[in-house]
DNA sequence: AGCACGCCGACT
DNA sequence: GTCGGCGTGCTC
């Protein structure tokens, strides 16, 4: 049997279902340049369309009818190195989703290649030969006409957009099965690469300046700039021109006489972080030294390790970082920092370019898609070794990977909801198991996964129990919302809320209110019947954006304008306010002519204005800040002596086995907000649960109660970390169809359950159930949750179960998809 | 998912 | 006859 060089393709047009290594023939001007990691342009399926895949592996194998040959190379180089396309296998197997699913999210947007359809004449000029191919159909007429008004070809996109609702397919592919038209795919980058002209003399500094010196007087331009080449060597031709005053064309004459070289050098499009001052060495107190320490043993260790830095807010985490990677790249290895949202953290940002300079890279989501290209350009070239981002930077191409620190590791935003359905922390483990890295989880409140991991042994546990310069823990006093009500205090601050804040305004402290909602947007209501306008496609209430005056969906982005009046009734709308605005009322006429500024989703917009408000809270000393989860992070200021929580147990009651977990961690983080400074700070707790278990924890900052509680009831209801829950959902237009699909899957499962090997996996099933928001954009959602070891044979079942749902005809119309612990 | 193939009704 | 609609099966 003949042996033919072969590459092993992951198709971006796979679905999960066929998704697999597929074999392609490299012709012979690929066979030299074909490198694993690159990717490429293959035909796929019965049409042959053209498809984009990355070459997972070449290998020899044998010749075969069925093969077909790659069309060409999209990229000069790999642009996955061997470890992610193993991760990239990996994520498959966890998080079922395809290769390139994986793939994908490891590439910035600006590599991304757009593959553009043209369909081109094949011979313009014979109109009446094409018109007579398309024959009777009136589709391949349509398209003629269109072909011809465009010049000779048209996207496939016009097409499509010209034919509505209606497929062109089958017509274009006659007419190019006739030979009237001819298909072109041509891929085309969102993003290119930047480039500058960089100068540099092409010849020894003396004897250039001894060719230019005769014309001084007459060309002084030509001399300045041979003169700064021979001090710099070489400089950007633009900063030649801005220090010089010489002009390009100046330049171009130099380039002429043979003195100087113009050649394009690729530069990185850099975010305007500012630069501050290089910060000292960093100092650490006797906790902080010891946990260093036994950090840096572990990262040189020799091999790779996890471990949990549990510390209190306040305990100087962040300077622990700082010596562990300073640590790091002295034996010059690269480190990541992992936040969970990168636009509440500019004052850590800020501590780290402060000492690590040019070294740091920054990436995450509300980059530009140059920006953040070229930032990771600037890792994978080795040239930023410190790298600072949020959930997807866990993928950033770092090569000698020695420290990964997730910081907050408890927090949610780590979690992918959007393919690939991906943990940071999972993937984080990997990447440091891979490359004999150290994982450092680190938290004020971990989670109780890691918690539970790190005292049966499996992580490291390190412990700063002190606050740094010992400052005190703020008084936190509960407020019992219940006793308001029935003293006649229907507002949302209550008695003991008030008091402090008087005494702060009386003292010029500044204060904040945290209010425990997540989004916290307003939605609007009929005064007359009480109806709220919902969204035409997904079954949740529409809520209002006064930027634009609109009433929004956040889940499927319909939009529509305020109207007038109820359109129910005509009766008269008003704002729901359990938000901000409605406790900013409140405070205004509590407290009359004293500023209460607000922070939401409604107040900030983009990144910039979050910092403007908080500077100006800071500088000029707003005496109240009033804002939602945005203001419980991160935020150290001086003069704030007194913290707020208004309905601490709103987050409590949601139908999910974190919400004690994320009450917890928010009361602990918005408590210690309060007297970062000199003064002696102050919390309220208001609640209409001052009995409950997590409240009186937090409110006395006892996590190891706390968890001892939540691990015993994670132990008794199956939840992680003793068991995963395995979400299946199915989606689909008609709600009848998915049902039943659900009883279906569940059916099927509980046929295979009864058997050998599954039957020994001590599973759970549960469902099927509608999804907390049981239609999106006009899809219907149900689903089935799985309780079990996260096995690799619990996997497959998974794998097994979906790939059969997909395959079943009679599931036409309904979707199937499978998460882990998915976080609603 | 998308595309071809194949079978069937409607219009020419 | 042949165009186009729709159900079925496969994708290196």
């Amino acid at each position: 049997m003949d042996q033919v060089r072969l590459a092993k393709v992951a198709l971006s047009a796979a679905t999960f279902a066929i998704d697999k290594p597929y074999d392609y023939l490299l012709p012979a001007e690929l066979l030299e340049t074909a490198r694993p990691g690159m990717r490429v342009l293959v035909p796929f399926g019965a049409g042959n369309r053209r498809i984009e895949g990355i070459i997972l592996a070449i290998a020899d194998g044998p010749q075969s009818e069925k093969l077909k040959a790659v069309f060409s190379l999209l990229d000069e180089e790999p642009v996955l190195d061997g470890e992610s396309i193993q991760l990239a296998l990996w994520m498959r197997e966890r998080y079922f989703c395809t290769v390139y699913d994986a793939a994908r999210a490891m590439l910035p947007a600006g590599l991304y290649f757009s593959l553009q359809d043209r369909y081109r004449l094949v011979n313009q000029a014979d109109k009446e030969g094409a018109y007579e191919a398309a024959g009777r159909s009136d589709y391949a007429r349509r398209i003629l006409d269109l072909v011809y008004s465009c010049g000779g070809a048209a996207e496939l996109g016009q097409i499509r957009g010209a034919f509505g609702a209606k497929d062109p397919g089958p017509a274009l592919k006659s007419l190019v099965d006739k030979g009237v038209l001819i298909l072109e795919t041509s891929a085309s980058r969102g993003v290119g690469d930047k480039t500058e002209q960089v100068a540099s003399l092409l010849m020894p500094p003396e004897e250039a300046l001894a060719l230019v010196a005769p014309k001084r007087k007459s060309a002084p331009l030509r001399y300045a700039v041979v003169e700064l080449l021979s001090a710099v060597g070489q400089a950007s031709s633009k900063e030649i021109c801005y220090f010089t005053g010489a002009s390009t064309a100046t330049l171009r004459s130099l380039v002429r006489s043979g003195i100087v070289t113009q050649e394009k050098r690729e530069v990185f499009r850099r975010v305007a972080v500012d630069s501050p001052e290089p910060a000292g060495p960093v100092v650490l107190n006797g906790e902080q030294e010891a946990a260093f320490r036994g950090l840096d043993a572990l990262r040189t260790g020799g091999k790779s390790a996890a471990a949990l830095l549990y510390g209190v807010t306040g305990s100087g985490k962040t300077q622990v970082y700082i010596r562990l990677i300073q640590a790091c790249l002295a034996d010059g290895g690269a480190a990541m920092v992992l936040v969970p949202e990168i636009a509440l953290t500019p004052q850590l940002l800020h501590i780290f370019t402060s000492h690590f300079g040019e070294e740091v890279a920054v990436l995450h989501s509300s980059l530009r898609a140059g920006e953040r290209y070229d930032e990771w350009k600037r890792v994978r070239a080795g040239r930023a070794r410190v790298v600072i981002g949020t959930r997807s930077a866990v993928f950033a191409p770092v090569e000698r990977l020695g420290l990964l620190i997730l910081d907050e590791e408890q927090e949610y935003t780590y979690k992918s909801e959007n393919v690939p359905r991906y943990h940071a922390r999972d993937v984080a483990k990997f990447r440091c198991a891979r490359s004999g890295a150290l994982l450092v989880l680190g938290s004020a409140t971990p989670s109780v996964e890691s918690m539970y991991l790190a005292k049966s042994g499996v992580y490291h546990l390190f412990e700063l129990k002190n606050r740094y310069n010992e400052q005190a823990l703020p008084g936190v006093y509960i407020a019992d919302m219940r006793q308001e009500l029935r003293r006649g205090n229907g507002t949302s601050v209550s008695g003991l809320l008030r008091q402090e804040l008087e005494a702060n305004l009386a003292h010029g402290e500044q204060s904040i209110l945290f209010i425990n909602r997540r989004g916290a947007s307003r939605m609007v209501t009929c005064g007359e019947c009480g109806e709220v306008p919902t969204c035409p496609r997904c079954s949740v209430y529409l809520t209002y954006h006064s930027a634009n005056g609109r009433l929004m969906c956040h889940y499927c982005g319909h939009s529509e304008k305020l109207p007038a009046a109820c359109p129910q009734c005509g009766g008269a709308l008003s704002f729901v306010g359990t938000g901000t605005q409605k406790v900013q009322e409140e405070l205004e006429e509590l407290f009359p002519g004293v500023e209460v500024m607000r922070m939401d989703t409604d107040t900030v917009s983009a990144t910039q204005s979050h910092e403007k408000l908080l500077s100006r809270f800071e500088r000029e000393r707003v005496p109240i800040l009033i804002g939602t989860q945005m203001v419980a992070k991160g935020l150290d200021f001086e003069n704030v002596t007194l913290v707020g929580v208004i309905a601490a147990d709103l987050s409590l009651y949601v139908d999910d086995y974190r919400a004690g977990e994320r009450t917890f961690s928010l009361l602990t983080q918005v408590v210690g907000r309060a007297g970062r400074g000199e003064k002696q700070g102050r919390a309220v707790i208001q609640t209409y649960t001052p009995e409950n278990d997590v409240i009186t924890n937090a409110a006395a900052q006892d996590y190891d109660r706390f968890y001892d509680e939540e691990i015993g009831m994670r132990s008794l209801r199956g939840c992680p970390p003793f068991r995963d829950l395995f979400v299946l959902t199915a989606s689909g237009a008609e709600e009848s169809r998915v049902l039943r699909v659900c009883m279906k899957l569940r059916r099927t499962l509980e046929g295979w359950l009864a058997q050998p090997p599954y039957d020994a996996l001590g599973i759970q099933l549960l469902g099927p159930a509608p999804a907390s928001v049981a239609k999106v954009n006009n899809r219907y959602r149900y689903r089935l949750t799985l309780s079990g070891k996260n096995t690799k044979s619990l996997r497959a079942l998974i794998t097994a179960l979906v790939v059969a749902a997909q395959n079943d005809k009679e599931n036409r119309g309904v979707s199937v998809f499978a998460d882990v612990n998915p976080l609603d």
